[in-house]
DNA sequence: AATGAATGAGCCTTCATTCAT
DNA sequence: TATGAATGAAGGCTCATTCAT
């Protein structure tokens, strides 16, 4: 029998299924029969809500910037300065629903193969552009647009380096240590000038 | 007499051609006949210097960290105090050998792959452990052994993170700017208390 | 719905080409591409109902062996006193399913190659044990014990070895020699005391 | 430094070992590098002596079939009467050479693997036909060419049943069971009439 | 005579993708 | 909408064979 309406319930099983088979497994281990597996349909159904494996990997990416974007957007809202928006930023990268080892892996393992796919790379450099965006704009006012570029880099750097550790050793342990650490520096550069 | 001693050629032939192909095409482009075609070789020879691929996938990674452990290896001998010797541990990291984009993207695409293979995750945790207790042991004469382990695990983080960017958007172009990003950071924390 | 029902279908297909195959080229010459091609097939859908190779080999051979046994019970089913049920055994193995040139160097290909697979070695224990133990449970009440375990290995060799033969030169060419060659063999050895 | 006169040394070694190997690691596993690594020499010398690897494999055969030929000869030039000389060539066929697993296993295998080269199939029919031939001479005097035939063949398949029991069942230990066991066989067919 | 480096064909296997049902 | 059978193109790896030394 025929179900209306499934589309973006299935899409998001299969996204869902994917970064836990990535995390699992590893990228190259990350199948479209097991994803399909997963996510407990079967390997055709793929191609009829995805045109390719490179989109169902690219909507994950995505999905995941999407998760991080909503999470910032939800903090700035109320956010009322520029260094508390800043903070906004800060925490949203490390929010609860981050802070997961498996969408930590499936990140990673995208990040990792961003060269194999046009798609992928330019999905990145949209995350790229934003967080420095948000940032920059923040920033400014504090510091002045030259030193504020460099701050910029430097926060987006620190959180991205700070991921990948605990993509790959899962330490620290809670999202207090990373965020705290990123604040300081944030205050360090902000109070350096 | 057959050729003698081509095995430690033909390895780091191998090798660089591992380095080139990642960074073309991508880690799951980079195919047995690929790297061999670029290397000027046949597929076959490839097993007959390492057992597997991913043996010399292994051994690139090892290359490229031992690479970066010689550099700052040398940087730290001509260093005296424990300043100079963070910062050598800086410098190194974006040495001129380590700031070139075919390292920097086979570097990521290791990174993102390790999950994969046991060997690759044990050659990366080595890494990590070697980069923060050289930071660490030089930290915590100037500001206790708490404070250290947070800001070696910051200056880490820092510097994966600048070379992340660097790998997948090429910028900034010059080493000089995320040398100087993770100096500031340095000092900043050690001054700040 | 998609074609239902196919697996017991395809299974026999790429046995039954697989026996083929080795008949025609020899063990090593029978290829997964060389067997898929004679049943029709694609290579893939090989490893779609058989995990291995070694499993699609090994499938034959159990396949051979059922063969066999069911023609052996159906003959023994029929058969009132010890000495007929002998026959019956002797006759089922040169049944006229058996007695095909392909069935043979299917066989004698197995035996020569199941060394190299414990699977294999483990499937012609099995047959040989069988055989054995069906011969002996007849032979007792005639022979006494001590004296069937000679006679019932001699059985079982004079068979193997008459079918050795009859692989590799294709002689004698119907089945009523071998039978009435193992029949003498057996009255000779029970009559003998 | 050349050395003279050492083909046949080479050859031998070269045999001893295919032996090896294949009896080790089954027929498909015995390569040229694993053959020329037991003989402790060089993979590149096989084809020094040898002009193939079916050549090699060809020579192993005729070599183990030459041991046999030898022993019987050597038993029938001590034997005077028909029945004596027809025990010689049983005996020869489990002399004390002849009864060893590895010489069994490999000749099982070249059993085996028979149909893949014409030059392997026609030493075994070489093998055959002097076996027979040998067996038919001395039984024709005993019991007339007609039945001779038929008792000719049952006796060499006997031997090779019984041979291929041991082989892939290393039953039974000693030599004495399958002898006596061949002898009966032939005393009943010669009193049979 | 001897080595082992080097080649390239071929094998098994995996996998994204298509398609009949 | 959904299935899973089926395809065929790679991919990693092995191996007999050749060849420079």
């Amino acid at each position: 029998m025929p179900k209306r309406g499934m589309k973006p319930i299935r899409r998001q099983q299969l996204i869902d299924a994917a970064i836990a088979s990535i995390h699992e497994h590893g990228f190259s281990s990350a199948t479209v029969a097991r994803i399909a597996r997963k996510a407990g349909v079967s390997t055709g159904i793929v191609h009829h809500y995805f045109t390719d494996k490179t989109d169902l990997l690219a909507s994950t990416m995505r999905s995941l910037l999407d998760l991080l974007r909503r999470e910032a957007v939800m903090r700035m809202r109320i956010a009322h300065t520029p260094i508390e928006r800043i903070y906004a930023i800060i925490h949203a990268s490390y929010g609860d629903q981050q802070f997961s080892e498996e969408v930590f892996s499936a990140w990673l393992a995208l990040y990792g193969n961003a060269r194999d796919s046009d798609k992928l790379q330019r999905i990145l450099r949209i995350y790229h552009r934003r967080l420095h965006s948000n940032l920059l704009h923040n920033l400014v006012p504090l510091i002045g647009r030259e030193r504020a570029q460099d701050v910029a880099l430097g926060i987006g750097a620190l959180i991205d380096g700070l991921w990948l550790r605990y993509a790959l050793t899962g330490r620290p342990e809670n999202a207090e240590t990373p965020r705290a650490l990123t604040r300081a520096y944030a205050d360090a550069m902000i109070a350096g000038k």
